[in-house]
Formats: C-alpha cells, structure tokens, sequence
DNA sequence: CTAAAACCTCAAGTAAGCTTGAGGTCAAGT
DNA sequence: ACTTGACCTCAAGCTTACTTGAGGTTTTAG
C-alpha cells in the first residue's frame, strides 16, 4: 500500500479508520465540518488530523447531538490543525452540559409518568403529563381546562 | 354552538381540545392510531373517549416515543372503548422502562464524556467513547486498533 | 337562502441525515 | 498498456412526522 505518501489519507482509508460510510464523509463535507485537499485527478486526500474531527462528530452523534450544533462548534475550531487538548476539553464540557439537561429532563418526565401511573386521568385538564410547566396559564394552542 | 350533539365531536374541535394540529389528526386517522365516523356529508367526528387516546400519543411525543411504537402498543388497546385504567397503567410502565434505559445510556456517556475530557485522545484506538462496547471484538464496520 | 367558517381529498413540500444509482474518471498492479 | 478497484459528481430516494396548498364540499348562523 504505497497509497498515501505523505499523511494524505485517500476517503477509502478515512471512512475504514473512522467508522464512517464515505457517502457520509462527503456528505459532511458539503456541510462544511471537514475538509479535504485534492488530487490532481480530483480525488480528496484528508490530513490525518481529519480523523480528530470525524471523532468528535461521531462521538456527539452518539451523544444525540444534531449536526448543526455540532456545525456551530465547529466554527471555533481551526479546520487547518488538529483541535487542541483545550478545544476538546471546551466542547466536551459544552456537550457534558447539554446531556445532563436532557437527562434531567427525562428523569422530570419519569417522575411524573410514575406518579401517574395509578391516575388514569388523561382527561386533558389538570394532568401534569399533558400540561408541561405553563400550560394553564398561556392561551396559546394546547390543552387547558375548560 | 349546537354543533355535537351526541358526545360527538369535529375535528375542529378536538384540536382545540387537545392541541394537535387538524393535519396531525388526520396524520394520525391515516396510521391507523385514531378513528372517527363520519357524517353524511363525510366529516369526521370523534367519539369523546378518542381524548384519550390522542392524550396517549401526546404523552409519547413528550418522551420521546416514536409513533411506530405507540402504533405497537395500540394495537392491544381497543380502539371503539376508552382505554382502561389497567390499560394506562401497561402503557406506562412500559414507557417508564423505555426512558429508563434512554436516561441510564446518557448516563454512561456523560461518565464517559466527563473521563475523557482529559485525555483528549479521539484517536480512533482505545478511546471508549469512539469504541462502545464491544467495537474491539467484532470485525464489522466500526473504529478499531491497528 | 346565502355567506362564511369549517371541513374534505390528494399531492407536494419540509427538515435531518444520509444512501443509492447512473454514468464517468483515476490510480495501481502486472 | 490494460484491467480493476477506488473515486468522482450530480440527482433522486428514504425515513419520520408532519405542514401547506389547491380546489372543492358541508355546515351553520343570520
């Protein structure tokens, strides 16, 4: 495999390192969250560093993360060298946060789905499950009593 | 507004009453989740206990649930009756189990995440994060050690 | 009776995150 | 040189969960 001379890795190789289907990795390109030089005959050659960046997108996918937040971030990220150990860092505590409000979000849900449970209420009015935070006070669209 | 008479209702109404959208609801008749009869004249109109169950979807929405899940667990409640307090309790615990395992996967991530804000290694090898599970037994698509 | 509001169907559009296919080019081994 | 596999660019398709619009009918209030 006298391939990729330098540290130019060929999208094959990229996408069998990363995990990640080229049509993907080209897919993210047209996104603009990572990039590639190319050949002569127009075929992308990645920097290794590249694969840090593919990381860091799987890993917030895994997380749930969408990919325009994941664009966002990226805007602070140099696209030229690989992220430093304070980006990562940075992000990883902007994704930490992120998590744990989903996360107490669903334990909030869990509660209150437990609770109830024995109710069988449902009936649109006083129902907690029904009615997040607000409802009855608003007018807008949504179920109120009546 | 002499409008239903019976305990029927229009669709017009049962989106005020519930906060679904008019296309949603037809959205929903057109997946089998929800059922009306109709006028001569061809409109819908619901019966009141179908409050309930379009309470149930809302409430899934809320967690998360897919509809094609909620289609799952309709198919064992009848749809001509309003669902029985046993049959809410089944639903619930049901989902309370699902979110349960949705909340403890984030959990673990957010271990992980918080473990690795250190390292700052992303590099495709040994990073847990990059590597749930069981990514270093198998040989299918996925990071792996070199 | 008539006008307006509510309703109807069916087709197409939206967003996210990709995949698949067609038709063609490039690069590597022999 | 030639074959094969890797790669290229569009364009279109897929899934989920709906929304929007066109064009037409029903119901209800006055």
């Amino acid at each position: 495999m006298s391939l990729e001379p330098d540290d130019l890795l060929g999208v094959g190789e990229v996408s069998r390192r990363s995990g990640v289907p080229v049509s993907a990795l080209r897919f993210y390109e047209e996104l603009g969250l990572i990039a590639a030089t190319r050949t002569p005959g127009n075929q992308r050659r990645y920097r290794r560093h590249m694969l840090r960046r593919i990381s860091l997108i799987v890993v917030a996918k895994r997380l749930g993360i969408p990919l325009s937040d994941v664009q966002e971030v990226f805007t602070s990220l140099p696209i030229d060298h690989p992220p430093s150990q304070r980006d990562w860092r940075r992000v990883a505590q902007l994704w930490r946060a992120q998590i744990e409000q989903r996360r107490t979000q669903l334990e909030h849900l869990q509660r209150e789905l437990t609770g109830c449970i024995g109710c069988g209420c449902l009936s649109m009015k006083a129902c907690r499950l029904l009615n997040p935070e607000d409802a009855l006070a608003d007018e807008g669209p949504g179920p109120r009593r009546i």
